[in-house]
DNA sequence: GCCAAGATGTAATAACATATCAATGCGAGG
DNA sequence: CCTCGCATTGATATGTTATTACATCTTGGC
């Protein structure tokens, strides 16, 4: 599996099948995809893409579902919570997970002009910030790793 | 010089230093460095915390320096460009650099109960994610990395 | 003094996120 | 079957963070 996806793909096959990972897992735990879940996850799927809570929610809002925010944030809470979907901090948007069947630490390369993002994976206590952190009794449970810089085709196009 | 800071120190000598460097730095890059930015300054140096933008602009506008978003958003955008100060996405806060006098790439621990900031360094591609970009033709122009987690503090009291 | 670049003042609005509370559905235990 | 408890949903309102736009003013180089 690439861990990196600056190129692109026949999609319908990822989605298909990281929905019906996403139902069992919850199956599973005891968890329930219901359909707000489920569809937001799809439209993360669908465009590939980091997207705005709000942008999801004019998707959610044409289609019926609910157009108030909380709805969409409760969706992206549940999916981001079990690890479907991840939070892009640098950007306040949220990408569908690309490798949802692994327990990883996501690092993203987001690229400044175009917006796109690949994920990658890290280490929880990588080099110096572990150090650091042991040194002085800090307790890490959770990284936020992200590099802003430029991707392929936009450093190309900009040449 | 110490990298983390979760302990008390005298403080109001820090302030001076940090000014006056950030003056100099002005000075030879010939840069303004306005009352409205250097308050700022002196602002997140004194609180010695992660603060909102708003939060500052409560304190700007008390003192008659300026009431609309614009004001603080300027100054905390120059502050950032040059180095004099960091933003921390998880928090969608600021806080002053702990060490202005070196060109460093900022990590920070981030405790998720009392909020509290330490500053340590990283370098800019590290171990995976600098591979992952290699690979794919990704140029890395910044990077964030933000540890969340409890501070000794937070987890003493906790037990 | 004049011009260009940079900085500020000000109003309005956009974008992102949460609080609250009532209503509904659904499974476990009686 | 009933009903208790709990997760989810619906709906309204509000809070928080950030940007756009445009007029005006200051500064430094020529």
């Amino acid at each position: 599996m690439a861990t990196i996806g600056f190129h692109q793909h026949d999609h319908s096959h990822c989605i298909a099948t990281a929905l019906s990972q996403a139902e069992s897992k919850c199956a599973e735990r005891k968890l329930q995809f219901t359909p707000a879940r489920r569809r937001v996850l799809e439209i993360l799927l669908e465009k590939h893409r980091a997207m705005g809570a709000y942008e999801i929610l004019d998707i959610l809002a044409a289609e019926g579902i609910g157009s108030q925010p909380p709805v969409v944030y409760r969706a992206l809470d549940f999916l981001v919570q079990h690890g479907f979907v991840h939070r892009i901090e640098r950007l306040n948007a949220y990408t569908a997970c690309a490798h949802p069947t692994r327990d990883h630490v996501p690092a993203f390369l987001v690229c400044r002009q175009c917006k796109a993002v690949a994920e990658a994976e890290t280490e929880l206590t990588q080099g110096r910030l572990g150090i650091a952190a042991g040194k002085t009794g800090f307790h890490i449970e959770r990284i936020v790793v992200e590099a802003e810089g430029l991707c392929p085709d936009c450093a190309g196009a900009q040449a």
